[in-house]
DNA sequence: TTGACATATCTAAAAACATCGATATATAAT
DNA sequence: ATTATATATCGATGTTTTTAGATATGTCAA
């Protein structure tokens, strides 16, 4: 975990945003994975067209952001089919939270 | 309370070492204080000289980094005489820390 | 295989940030 | 008053970040 990429990818008012949609996907992106089959279910995953959408910026910066928030470690990724579906790593921010609480 | 300033703050590496140190500053600034007299006691305060032998940027820099983590409320400042000493907000840091606990 | 779509990568331009030396301001000491 | 010291601010320049359009890659459907 590095702290300062970690920080770097938060300062910025989209990106949070994305990372705070994420935490309650069904909520943030009702139609989400309406190209999921049922038994696919890639749970939290989110994809990049939906995000882009209520991002309001456009498709290769958030294509852009998504990528330095996954290298950061906040997000990982699934590819199904054509798609990418992004979701959390919660365990690293736990580990963060907890940094933060701890070492800040 | 601005996470996105804090988060800026904290996207380097100088700023975040002296948001450390002030943690301990008796420890990190062994001199602390050589100026003040013993009835003064500017409790965690470092002044920004002591911080930016350490700190091992040029005076500007380091003035303004203290200056913009005052801003973000990571840091507060105290001038005693031709020094400012400055230490850390701690509500603020724990404000801070619970934010990301509860709403990143 | 072709065409449509989703996403990633490339490229470039503008905006923001980082950093320092120089200068200004404020205080202290003589 | 002058000088010295500590810190803040200014101004300039180099670097990084931001952002989007264009293009490339990969997948799906006909």
């Amino acid at each position: 975990m590095k702290p300062i990429d970690i920080f770097k990818a938060l300062s910025n008012e989209t990106r949070l945003n994305i990372l705070q949609w994420l935490k309650e996907p069904e909520k943030h992106f009702p139609k989400q994975g309406a190209h999921l089959p049922k038994e696919v279910s890639i749970k939290g995953g989110v994809c990049v067209g939906d995000i882009q959408e209520k991002a309001n910026a456009s498709q290769s910066t958030v294509s852009h952001y998504l990528n330095m928030m996954q290298k950061a470690g906040l997000l990982e990724s699934v590819r199904y089919g054509q798609w990418t579906y992004y979701r959390r790593n919660e365990e690293v921010i736990r580990q963060m939270a907890d940094f933060f609480k701890t070492e800040i």
